[in-house]
DNA sequence: CGTCAAATTGACAAGGCTCAAGTGCCGTGG
DNA sequence: CCACGGCACTTGAGCCTTGTCAATTTGACG
C-alpha cells in the first residue's frame, strides 16, 4: 500500500532535475517520499472541485486533464498532462481544490502526502525551486490557453493545442518524433478549445484535407509538423522548456 | 533614482504578510530591497513579450494588465492588476517574457532587481512561501479565465470578469464596497473576454437595462452586487483570499 | 453478434463579428 | 473661454462562424 519512490518513479526525479539541478541529497529525499500508487480507469475523477486535498497526485503513466464546469454543466479543460507530470502541487498551499482532475486514459497515479512534500520543500531548497518553477510553467501554459480560446478561430485553436500537446510529449520523452497517435477524443478536444465536438469534427476534416493531420476517427496524428506549427502560429517559448 | 522601500511600499509587506505570515526580519529584508520608481502614462508597455527581463515590477498605484497578441494582432488580456500587485514574479526563474505587461491608467510602478529578489527568497523562506503562494493564486485566476472565455456567453463572461475585478479591489482595500467606478474601457473589457468592443457595448446595455450595472460610458459601476454575482455564477473560492 | 461510445454528416438557428456612420466627452491649444 | 481634435462610446444592417438538433455510421470489445 505504501512504499518508497523507486524504479519507474525516476520520472519525478528526472522532471525536477530538469527544472532545477538536484544534489544527491535532494534525489535521496525525493526517493524517500512515502507514496501510494493506484491504477485508475479512463475517466476517473481524481480530485473534485471544492474538495479538501491532503495528497499530491503524480501521473506515472497515461494522460490526464484538469477541468472546471460552468453553471450549465459544460466542461472546460484547463490543461492536459502526460506521464511524469505533477497534477496538483498547488495544494501545497491551498487546502481546497478549485478545479477537477481527471484521467483521460487508464493511468497509474502516485499519491504523496502533502505534509511530506512540505517537509521536503522546507529542507531541500533546490527541490522547492524546481517545484516552484514547475508552477510557473503551468501558469504560462494557462496564459497561452486564455489567448488560444479567446482570440483564435476554431482551426487555430485546435491546431495550436495539438502542437503544444505533441511538443510536451516529445519533451517528456514519450515520443521521439511528433508523429505519435493522439490520445484524445473529439469531445476532449472541444472541451479544451471551447468548441463543440460536432464542430471539432468538421475542423479536423479540414485539417486532414489540408494535409496537416492524418488518420480518421480515434487514431489520428500529425502529418506535417512544420506546416502545422506554422499554421497554428505555435512558438514554444511559453513552455519554458529546459535546453 | 534608487532608494529603500518605505512609506507607501507597505503594500508589498502587507500583501506578502497576508499570503504568509512574516517575521520582523522578513519585513526588514523586504524594506531593504533596492528599488527604482517610475510614473508611467496610461497605455505604457512595461514589459514586452520575448524581452529579457532583469527586474520585477510592482504596481504601486493605478491599474495594469497582462496580455498576449495573436498572429493577426488581436490582443487577449490575461489578467488585470491593481495597486499592490506583483506583476511579473515569474522572471525570478524565466529570463525571457512570454507576455506583455501594460498599465491601463497612469500608474506608479516600482522596479526591483531580480538578483535582489533571488537573494531575498534564498534567505527568507517565509517570503519565498508568500511569493510562491502568490504565483499559485495567479495561476488559479488564469484557470478561471480559461473557463470564462471558453464556456460562458458574452453576458456571463463580462459579468464574471467584473465580479472578479471588484472582489479583488475590495480585497486590496482599494474600495470599501463593490460600488467603485470601474477603470476599464469597453475595448479592455472585450480584450479580456475574447469579444469585440462593439459587442461589449451591446451587452453592457443589456446588463444596465437589467439593473445589474449603472452609469453609461466611461463611468460605470456595479448597481446590484448580489444579483450580479448570482447572474455571473461568481464564486470567489478560486481567488484563495486569506480569511 | 450485440452493445455502446465515439465519430460523422446534414439542416437550420443564433450569437457574435464586420463594416460603417454617427455621437459625446474631455483635454489641449489658440 | 471657446473651438478643435481625438478617443471612446453607440447604434444599425448584414454576414459568418459556430452551435443545436437529429439521424446514422463506425469501430472496439465483450
Amino acid at each position: 500500500m505504501s512504499s518508497a519512490l523507486s524504479g519507474q518513479h525516476h520520472s519525478l526525479v528526472r522532471k525536477l532535475n530538469g527544472l532545477n539541478g538536484l544534489s544527491p541529497a535532494d534525489i535521496s529525499a525525493i526517493e524517500a517520499l512515502p507514496i501510494r500508487k493506484r491504477y485508475l480507469k479512463a475517466g476517473t475523477v481524481i480530485v473534485a472541485e471544492d474538495q479538501l486535498v491532503s495528497e499530491c497526485c503524480l501521473l506515472l503513466t497515461g494522460y490526464a486533464c484538469r477541468n472546471k464546469l460552468a453553471k450549465d454543466g459544460r466542461r472546460q479543460i484547463i490543461s492536459f498532462h502526460v506521464a511524469g507530470d505533477i497534477l496538483d502541487i498547488q495544494h501545497l498551499f491551498f487546502e481546497r481544490a478549485d478545479h477537477n482532475i481527471q484521467v483521460m486514459t487508464d493511468a497509474d497515479v502516485a499519491f504523496i502526502p502533502m505534509v511530506a512534500l512540505r517537509d521536503l520543500v522546507r529542507n531541500n531548497p533546490a527541490v522547492a525551486t524546481a517545484l516552484w518553477r514547475d508552477c510557473l510553467v503551468d501558469a504560462s501554459i494557462f496564459r497561452e490557453w486564455v489567448l488560444n480560446v479567446g482570440r483564435r478561430d476554431a482551426a487555430g485553436r485546435i491546431s495550436h493545442m495539438l502542437c503544444e500537446f505533441v511538443e510536451r510529449c516529445v519533451a517528456a520523452r514519450l515520443s521521439e518524433t511528433p508523429d505519435m497517435i493522439l490520445p484524445m477524443t473529439q469531445e476532449y478536444i472541444g472541451d479544451a478549445t471551447g468548441l463543440t465536438s460536432v464542430h471539432v469534427n468538421r475542423v479536423l476534416r479540414q485539417l486532414r484535407e489540408a494535409g496537416l493531420i492524418e488518420g480518421a476517427g480515434r487514431t489520428f496524428k500529425i502529418a506535417d509538423w512544420n506546416r502545422l506549427r506554422q499554421f497554428a502560429d505555435f512558438r514554444a517559448g511559453y513552455l519554458h522548456l529546459a535546453a
